[in-house]
DNA sequence: CACGTTCTGATGCGCTTGCATCGTATCCTG
DNA sequence: CAGGATACGATGCAAGCGCATCAGAACGTG
């Protein structure tokens, strides 16, 4: 047999580099030869990692929204000490609204394939699939936080999943557009939370 | 004198055939030659018309920016009649959330802009702008609403201004990823603000 | 009607792009 | 250690890019 290498491991610089590309320059300006170099390794190894470059687009796609749904669902697994549902809530809608400045790349990543997703079935696919399982997440908290009294019952949890799911995307557009900062955002959904909870307990 | 030409008709021609191309196939497929063809005029026009692309860029942006804050204003001004603040507040954002099939065009093409604006100074300069004054119209409408009562005090127009705001961009990004349909985008985007007058009159 | 000015569209240039090719270096197997 | 299969990186190639150039058409003016 040949020589072995870790493809898997490549891949993902690849895909690192393509997205440091992307958050620095934005997405016309991904090329072949800037990705090698970004990503330290030679055109041709680039070439036989991905057939095509569209392959290699969709593989930085794919990786980016592994990494976001990671970091989520994470978020519940460690929930071995018990934890409020409310603060559960928050902090995964934080998480993935992308705010800190850690995730601001990939925040610009995120965007940039939602930009360019008309002008691509298989990104559109991607992004179709990655969104209906934050939703589902989300939606799978708010049942939780209602098992456990924490939240109403009067609360759809889709409707409300919906809803939490838009805000958190405006308000990683808005931080990215420059319009405010991070900390803004975060105060505006945690409000948002505390307001939907109070209000429906009371109505009760 | 030589011949004159109209060159901001021509502007505008050209920037709605950028906005077209963009649309449909994402923006590093705006190149001068479909710019030009798109348009329906040639190459030099086009040339004579933006000194650079970047410029043209900018105009396309500056051009769609106007042609959305417009029509949010026009909605403004057209209430000569008598109109509920509530129904002009959920109109009104409708409308900024480019949701209506026509629309989407424009969805795309902002979009597209936010996410290179990290790209280019300009560009992030001119979505500042416009975020800000689609704040201020939104702010403006809610004191409107206290003025006339038909808003509660409680509320605070800026937070509330920027929470809808956010709520409107999520739901374009949303119906753009394909994650849900217009008419449900409209449905979540107007709960919420029966919610948020119900609950705030409520608490009085 | 002829002049002078402005506008036009085609062409050229230097460069970059995505992708294909190919000799060489590298590693596993028998 | 010899052999063969694989990965590598440099190079080539056609196409497309943004931009500059320029001869001629188109027009208002004297």
């Amino acid at each position: 047999m040949p020589r072995q290498v870790d493809y898997e491991g490549r891949r993902r610089r690849i895909a690192d580099a393509v997205c440091a590309l992307i958050a620095h320059s934005g997405m016309e300006a991904v090329s072949l030869r800037d990705v090698a170099t970004q990503a330290g390794v030679s055109m041709g190894a680039v070439q036989r990692c991905f057939r095509t470059k569209e392959d290699m687009l969709l593989f930085a796609l794919e990786h980016i929204s592994q990494h976001v749904s990671d970091r989520a669902n994470q978020r519940i697994a460690a929930t071995s000490t018990p934890q409020a549902a409310s603060t559960l809530l928050s902090h995964t809608l934080a998480e993935l609204a992308l705010l800190d400045e850690t995730s601001k790349t990939q925040a610009h990543v995120w965007l940039a394939f939602v930009a360019h997703a008309p002008a691509s079935e298989k990104l559109a696919a991607v992004l179709h699939d990655t969104y209906a399982k934050l939703h589902d997440l989300i939606a799978w908290i708010i049942r939780y936080g209602q098992d456990t009294q924490d939240f109403p019952r009067t609360l759809d949890p889709d409707r409300e999943a919906h809803m939490l799911l838009a805000l958190a995307d405006g308000l990683t557009v808005h931080v990215l557009a420059g319009h405010h900062s991070p900390a803004t955002a975060l105060t505006t959904l945690q409000r948002h939370i505390d307001h939907l909870l109070e209000d429906a307990s009371r109505r009760c």
